[in-house]
DNA sequence: CTAAGGACCTGTCGGC
DNA sequence: TGCCGACAGGTCCTTA
């Protein structure tokens, strides 16, 4: 289900909702995530009050006077906020239960999500090697190729590695790569140096634009509040295989890298 | 160090 | 209608 995107469109719907509400306690039906989920984390988290909710990568941090709760929400995974409980349906995992009897649910059938509690996310380990956000400063041309350097991996799986970027899937790798034009299966070191900013300005783009299309809802996504995302729509690549290119017309081709399905014009990528 | 593949899960869809 | 395999928005870990 997410990506940069979809979590920042996620963080956002919950933002107004969460922030100044006191957590009572949670709620874990099901401990079996990505990770077992800690058997202390009600305990750090009781008695807390949410001051922000911030995002690095596809990670959601929770921000409380005592501590960060690390959101990721895995291939399948969405949180809800409700201001009436209701009974958990199937794969509603944890309730995050607040004071005023208002609740943040996690739901994820595939179970790839998961919570971490720490005091100092930025230090936490599945924190601490991740990439520079695309949508700041520190994602630059020079940055972007310097990474390439030696490189035999594709670059399509090199710009969804984490260390190297923060949040980029399979979806918006393919819709940047069509947008500049390089071939999802060429190796990253034999990119170019000056075709680098036209590719970092693509996948700020189209991120930027699929956040303002409220993230891609291609089978169930949606926001903190419910409300699905319209980015599939301007989707040109992924998904489309056999379609005609929207700039050539050429039929889109699929081709498996990295064990992700990718999407590419073959008249328009190389 | 790099690169490639497996692993972890459930739901859905297409083909027979 | 039912069964079976392939595939799905992620990413860590092991192996070579």
């Amino acid at each position: 289900m997410p990506e940069l995107p979809e979590v920042e469109t996620t963080r956002r719907g919950l933002e107004p909702l969460i922030v100044g509400r006191s957590i009572a306690h949670i709620e874990v039906r099901e401990p079996r995530l990505r990770w077992p989920v800690g058997s202390e984390l009600g305990s750090q988290l009781a008695g807390r009050r949410i001051l922000a909710l911030g995002r690095r990568g596809k990670y959601l941090l929770i921000e409380t006077d005592g501590g960060t709760l690390l959101v990721h929400l895995g291939m399948s995974g969405g949180l809800r906020y409700q201001s009436e409980p209701t009974p958990p349906g199937k794969h509603d995992h944890v309730d995050l239960l607040f004071t005023d009897g208002t609740l943040l649910r996690l739901h994820d059938p595939r179970r790839f999500g998961s919570l971490h509690f720490a005091d100092c996310p930025e230090e936490h380990a599945l924190l601490k090697h991740i990439g520079p956000e695309p949508l700041g400063d520190q994602l630059t041309a020079d940055y972007l190729w310097s990474t390439c350097r030696g490189r035999r991996v594709a670059i399509k799986p090199h710009l969804m590695t984490a260390r190297i970027v923060a949040g980029v899937g399979n979806i918006y790798a393919n819709e940047a790569l069509y947008r500049a034009g390089i071939r999802p299966a060429r190796a990253a070191g034999r990119v170019a140096r000056n075709r680098f900013p036209a590719l970092v300005e693509a996948v700020r783009d189209v991120l930027r634009e699929a956040i303002e299309q409220g993230g891609t809802t291609l089978r169930d996504f949606a926001d903190g509040t419910g409300k699905p995302g319209y980015f599939q729509l301007a989707l040109k690549v992924y998904g489309r295989a056999g379609e005609p290119c929207p700039s050539c017309g050429e039929p889109i081709r699929l081709k498996v890298i990295g064990q992700r399905a990718s999407y590419y014009c073959p008249r328009c990528q190389h």
